[in-house]
DNA sequence: TGTACATCAGTGAACGCGCGTTCACTGATGTAC
DNA sequence: TGTACATCAGTGAACGCGCGTTCACTGATGTAC
């Protein structure tokens, strides 16, 4: 019964689950045709409700792909912690989990992942946002700050700065070489992976981290 | 005379210098509005001209953006060379600089930089702007070039990677913390100018070049 | 120096479109009695 | 168990809008003779 209501649910007037069916549609569209070709009214059409609908859930269209970035940001920090399992006894190798956890992610994830930084609200618009974001900031911080500790080079960097470093050059491989249709920006004769193993490899070694 | 005719090229039936006012106004549109707030009705209607007239210089919206971003490339380009200027001498100073110029300019071009990096055309629909931002890279890669021929450590990375390192983290902290508005995405306590600075100097530390 | 003509940068009106959002409404649900 | 009613998730029609782009055109420019 309980299946024969979720298989008819699109068939009923109250749908049930429209706030989901919507989010989920709306992750479908991004990644199809972007950020810009986002729109609430195809939304309600794919969804197959009125266009009327949607507004019982969200205020407006930004609100919408507002959420969109705010369940991306607790997805990557699921996957950041599932990455960094394990942090207390290998902090440079969590470190190193985190930031391909964090490239896999924008290269599975590539809609979620345009929502989450290119989406370009004026900051403050939409705090739940800022919440998130620094919650999956902080799992990368903890390993790092754990790494730090670890370090037995002469001046040891803050553990904030290092975590700073490890989340810009991760993001800017991710949007230079994980770009939305899954193709290389640049040309360049190695995978995002190697790219981003090499640099890490390089820079922690030089904050005094076990070369392996 | 040449000044008059100038001053009074906007009163004109041919305005004389329309393509060029286009991009101006085009620059100042999307500063303002974002990528996706460009629209070309209301660039004619801003330089004061039909909406069809753009037509005669664009093909499309589309192509004013990639016009727009390749003229960046070719500004970002120029930067470069300006920064990594004595690079034979000084290959890790040129190398510095050029990635402070880089950052700067996403930030002072902030515009510029959205159409050059998240206008998102799929790869080989715009050929000239592959090859304007292969040639700001190029720029990068010789300082990288001419840095990594100075290391002195046991196991020398391909220069190559090293100047897709400097891009990347270039990249991302440009794009994390010199954001449209111009305010730091994530909170954090220290300039990108700064963040950047530490970052480079310890990962090129690790590739053996002087601490300073 | 003067005129005919090709060129082409602009005009302005129009098109079809899909968008975001609002409105008064109606159907389904569940709770109080 | 049955009925009245409040709640609220949906409807569907409509709005005003601005967009991208095309069309046949016209005014200005400069070149050939």
């Amino acid at each position: 019964m309980a299946l024969d209501d979720q298989a008819n649910s699109r068939e009923r007037y109250h749908h049930g689950n429209l706030r989901e069916a919507l989010i989920e549609a709306a992750l479908a569209m991004i990644a199809e045709r972007g950020l810009a070709g986002f729109a609430i009214a195809e939304l309600a059409r794919v969804v197959g409700v009125s266009p009327a609908a949607p507004y019982r859930h969200f205020r407006d269209r930004n609100a919408v792909i507002a959420e969109v970035a705010r369940r991306g940001f607790e997805s990557l920090a699921a996957d950041l912690t599932a990455a960094t399992a394990g942090w207390q006894a290998d902090p440079l190798g969590a470190l190193e989990r985190a930031a391909q956890a964090h490239v896999a992610f924008a290269g599975r994830e590539a809609a979620v992942y345009a929502a989450m930084f290119d989406s370009g609200f004026p900051s403050g618009e939409h705090p739940e946002l800022v919440v998130a974001r620094d919650a999956a900031f902080a799992v990368l911080r903890r390993a790092a700050d754990a790494a730090c500790a670890m370090g037995r080079a002469p001046r040891r960097p803050p553990p904030l700065m290092v975590a700073l470093h490890v989340w810009s050059l991760t993001h800017g491989i991710a949007t230079l070489f994980k770009g939305h249709d899954g193709k290389n920006q640049l040309m360049i004769p190695m995978s995002a992976e190697a790219l981003l193993e090499a640099g890490l490899l390089i820079y922690l070694q030089s904050i005094g981290l076990p070369a392996r």
